[in-house]
DNA sequence: TGCGGGATTCTTGTATACAAGATAATTTTT
DNA sequence: AAAAATTATCTTGTATACAAGAATCCCGCA
């Protein structure tokens, strides 16, 4: 039933807490676990997620699943097709620019505005990317999808702004299901080493040249897209039947 | 029952399909009617919205009410008191001030990285400021506060970006929120003006000036508010009570 | 063998019943 | 009359029943 114990979902802070793993307790366990599981790509763009299914994993009725499909549908995780039951999006080519787009607006506006960083917050983002760089190194696919994705939102966190990092998290969630739909081409390796880049330029101050590399990173993630290649059965079929969609 | 059935609710598109006001065939009609009277100030934070008063209101159970509220819940609009109802967030002055820094990084973010406007656009925004005057000259509170707000809607939409609109219609909503709780002393006719001169920098292509600008006026949009009077109830006496909590 | 059509099953959509707690009102007690 | 305890009322929290439509399966038929 439990996805995990601890391990990969141990960077969510209420996973320390007993009380958190009961759906009944905490009213929010089962959008976390599904983000969380989105985020490491457990979830794949266009799976099903059967109300009655999850009220069993979760061991509560229908009605609090339902809850939390409408909280996650309003973050653009999933979405309802009538009486057929509620899938994880599958951004078209257009959402997916969007969705990137949008990402640069906002992490290089953030870097731009309020990209102030003093020793203490370098330090925790260095942190991080270590960790980056032991789940790459360990070969543990979850963990390095989740924290390549988590890095963006522990930015914003780091710089003090929650409400931005909410926002990053659907994003970048987003993000991750788009980089599996879209076959994304982009080395992991490369991604983490952008990453301390951006460190880098936060370090000295120069929160100009840490947008233009956010820019450039966030570049790097659209441009690493195979916009021909769908992996999903339904849009597959989709994009054979009716020709170039780009 | 029907709050208005044009005029200011024109703005929305939806509203020109006859079955979008029926909640039973347009499941989103609750929530857009809560964001659009939040929006207008018509709704002020702290506002009880009873799910039983709803329910009569848009002549459903008490069901679909609650699914709108969640999806509300995750965009920030509303909030939860275990058992004792809904209410308007009432965002504490660090929220308020993390929702105006995302608002900055946000939309000096979009400006940099996506604002190049063609002729088009920049006549769709002119026609906007336009009816924001208008609104203003005629002395319309909710609309001018609708279409101050909007305004930022409307410049991510021209702009292309759906997810950005829909990003910012949220942060946006929070702002006319957090405007009436700390009694803004932000003149609308100024506010009018700012638009105006992003819009003239856009035209002439300097996306940086554009930005610049956008920058300036959402600070003055925050410098406007008055973080030791707060207009609520219990918010009040909260302050009354703890002291200065800036 | 291939194809239509109808029953069946499965899934969500909506309403409602009842539980549980919070608030308000009332009564009792001092 | 003031304070405390009790009852009543009101609100959300959760589960469940049933409706409605989608997809599938299976059987009859050409």
């Amino acid at each position: 039933m439990v996805i995990a114990e601890r391990g990969a979902l141990a960077h969510i802070p209420c996973m320390r807490d007993p009380d958190a793993n009961d759906a009944h307790k905490n009213p929010h366990l089962i959008e976390d676990r599904i983000i969380h599981a989105a985020l490491s790509g457990r979830i794949a763009p266009g799976e099903r997620l059967g109300e009655k299914e999850l009220a069993e994993i979760f061991g509560v009725s229908r009605t609090l699943v339902r809850e939390a499909m409408m909280r996650l549908q309003a973050r653009g995780i999933v979405e309802v097709s009538a009486r057929r039951g509620w899938f994880v999006v599958e951004p078209s080519v257009e959402e997916a620019r969007h969705t990137i787009d949008a990402r640069r607006a906002l992490e290089v506006g953030m870097l731009v505005t309020i990209g102030r960083a003093d020793a203490g917050m370098i330090r925790a983002l260095r942190e991080h990317v270590r960790a980056e760089q032991k789940a790459i190194a360990g070969g543990d696919r979850a963990e390095r999808s989740y924290l390549l994705g988590h890095f963006h939102v522990c930015l914003a966190e780091t710089l003090g702004n929650p409400v931005l990092a909410s926002l990053l998290q659907d994003l970048t969630t987003r993000t991750v299901l788009i980089a599996a739909l879209y076959q994304s081409s982009h080395d992991a390796h490369e991604s983490c080493g952008e990453h301390g880049g951006i460190i880098d330029a936060l370090e000295t101050g120069d929160t100009t040249e840490a947008a233009r590399l956010m820019d450039v990173h966030l570049r790097h993630v659209e441009k690493a897209l195979n916009y021909r290649s769908v992996s999903s059965r339904l849009n597959h079929l989709k994009a054979a039947l009716q020709g170039s969609a780009d």
